[in-house]
DNA sequence: CATCACGGTATCCTTTTTGACACTATGGGC
DNA sequence: GCCCATAGTGTCAAAAAGGATACCGTGATG
């Protein structure tokens, strides 16, 4: 995933790609999803999102901390204890989720919409 | 691309993660921008888009026209002439480029962000 | 007659992303 | 002594996405 989609100066839809950069990837959105209602250990959420793999959600979570949208808090205990939660950035994401989940909620309505 | 990264029922995020299946891809943004502003033809976005490939623009234009979210317009002339415009659907995307265009331009200010 | 513009296709190849699966250390419970 | 949970890592392979390049028909233009 490339954190920079395009390095050209003119092109107006800079900012909005580099945010997509950092959201795309298939677990991302449901990862911030779960941790704008609190903090969360890593088997919680795989708990919560039973299809993704260990490696894959490990790797989700390395990318969204290298992005800096979420905080990685290890706990020196012996089962170990890893706790994630959004950082101030992140949950500054908040309106770009909610205006996503609002337009899928209308437009893309019980079924696959109209055109899917 | 798929057209439905999750069919678990209970997830929450489902409607999120649909409309980002929807504008993810790599030039699908920068295109629904462009038509923000009007219609186009083809060889005019690919002009304001010198870097993707014929092929890819094609692509993506399918797409966007798949998920319903542009107009294809063919007109029976013979140098060809095809217009591409947004649909309303594609038009209520509007807050969702918007919400990401703010916070790329908030948070990803003229470098490469802090933390990318 | 050759070339250009238009709006594409077709084919092949590389890179990126995702998935399957096995493996790790540690301490506690049985 | 064996298995459980935690939070991973490593390797390999498949699938998906993206890119390079060449080609198509038509009519006007030179």
């Amino acid at each position: 995933m490339p954190r920079v989609s395009s390095r050209i100066p003119g092109v107006e839809g800079c900012a909005v790609e580099r945010t997509l950069s950092l959201i795309e990837g298939k677990w991302k959105i449901i990862v911030l999803y779960k941790l704008l209602k609190g903090t969360l250990r890593f088997n919680e959420l795989r708990r919560l999102m039973p299809l993704v793999t260990q490696r894959m959600l490990t790797h989700q979570l390395r990318e969204l901390e290298a992005d800096g949208l979420i905080v990685r808090t290890v706990y020196a205990q012996v089962p170990p204890r890893v706790e994630y939660s959004l950082s101030a950035r992140g949950r500054s994401l908040e309106p770009v989720l909610m205006a996503m989940k609002e337009w899928g909620d209308t437009n893309l309505s019980s079924q696959g919409a109209q055109a899917a």
